[in-house]
DNA sequence: CACCACTAGTAGACAAGTCACCTAGATGCA
DNA sequence: TGCATCTAGGTGACTTGTCTACTAGTGGTG
């Protein structure tokens, strides 16, 4: 599944323990996948069992030994495998539009609070993209550039989110 | 879990049977939310259980039996909680990005491709969207209002989506 | 009349993801 | 010295979601 192809794309950046996977999954990637820990050591486990990761055991420099999972030729292989394949069309799941769907159901003022608080959702998304942006460095290769316009998409739908909140209200009133 | 709700607002809206859903769930309600033939019935049979949800069998009219679920007092109640609730902070997960994240691994030709194919993704849910909001009747009240206005909320996006893919493109050129 | 498509519902196995809990080393601080 | 915190790596139980396959009634077509 994804994950796995997105640990192995980790990995293609950089050497990592699990410990290190997780981090960047609740914050550099978190805004467009997450994983639990749990998860992250189990889909680590397998793929070296796969032979696609190689492990080696690193002395902790502030803690316990470190497992650095390194990818391998196969491993390799596999991430360019992923990259070239058809895309894979995972279902739609957008909760909030699945309650604005019913939210025939609500009164006027319980309305407006639902958009009030997915207007405030979107905006602390763009603000905390925006930051994140600032405190990137200007990319040099083309690798830094691809990742940085990962950053751009949210932004665009943060503000395409915003713009038909808008709307919305507008036409409500 | 939002299935459960969402199934009952699709109830709210008038009773149905399993398959009923699972049609909705495949048409009306999937550019927003899908689930799975087994996942509909085992969901339904909880909230009967549960007591959110009655059954009433009805002569099928044109194949076997239907078993009608018709909504209680406290499954509407329950629809009413959800919907006032703070928002359900689902986890952001886009394989795409992903995908674009780790695209350095790619030639010229390769990442074209991918952007292409991801165009002609957004280029057919727009069109998909455009087509059934123009066989949408015109709103009549909040709740058809309302229900219209997630459509839009996917055209925006998908819009947004076409925009970055031409400013990244001309960026990467 | 055999077959197919559509309607309607069910069961089992499995994959993916979440939650709670656990061990253990190193560091800092009260 | 005790305790909290961060680093590091797990395990087990559970929920959610997917895939495959099955039964069975109805209606149409070759």
């Amino acid at each position: 599944m994804v994950l796995q192809r997105i640990i192995l794309g980790m990995l293609a950046i950089a050497p990592m323990s699990g410990y290190d996977l997780k981090r960047h999954f609740d914050s550099t990637v978190n805004y467009f996948w997450s994983a639990d820990k749990a998860q992250v050591y189990r889909t680590l486990a397998a793929l070296v069992t796969e032979g696609l990761v190689e492990v080696r055991k690193v002395p902790g420099t502030a803690g316990p030994d470190r497992q650095e999972h390194h990818l391998t030729a196969a491993g390799r292989a596999r991430l360019h495998d992923w990259l070239v394949s058809d895309l894979d069309r995972q279902p739609e799941r957008n909760a909030f539009l699945a309650r604005v769907f019913f939210a025939g159901e609500l009164d006027s003022e319980e309305l407006t609070a639902l958009l009030e608080r997915q207007r405030e959702a979107a905006r602390t998304t763009l603000a905390t993209l925006k930051a994140v942006r600032k405190s990137t460095p200007e990319p040099t290769d083309r690798a830094e550039r691809l990742r940085l316009a990962t950053l751009d998409n949210g932004l665009r739908h943060a503000r395409a989110e915003l713009a038909w909140l808008d709307a919305l209200e507008k036409e409500l009133a």
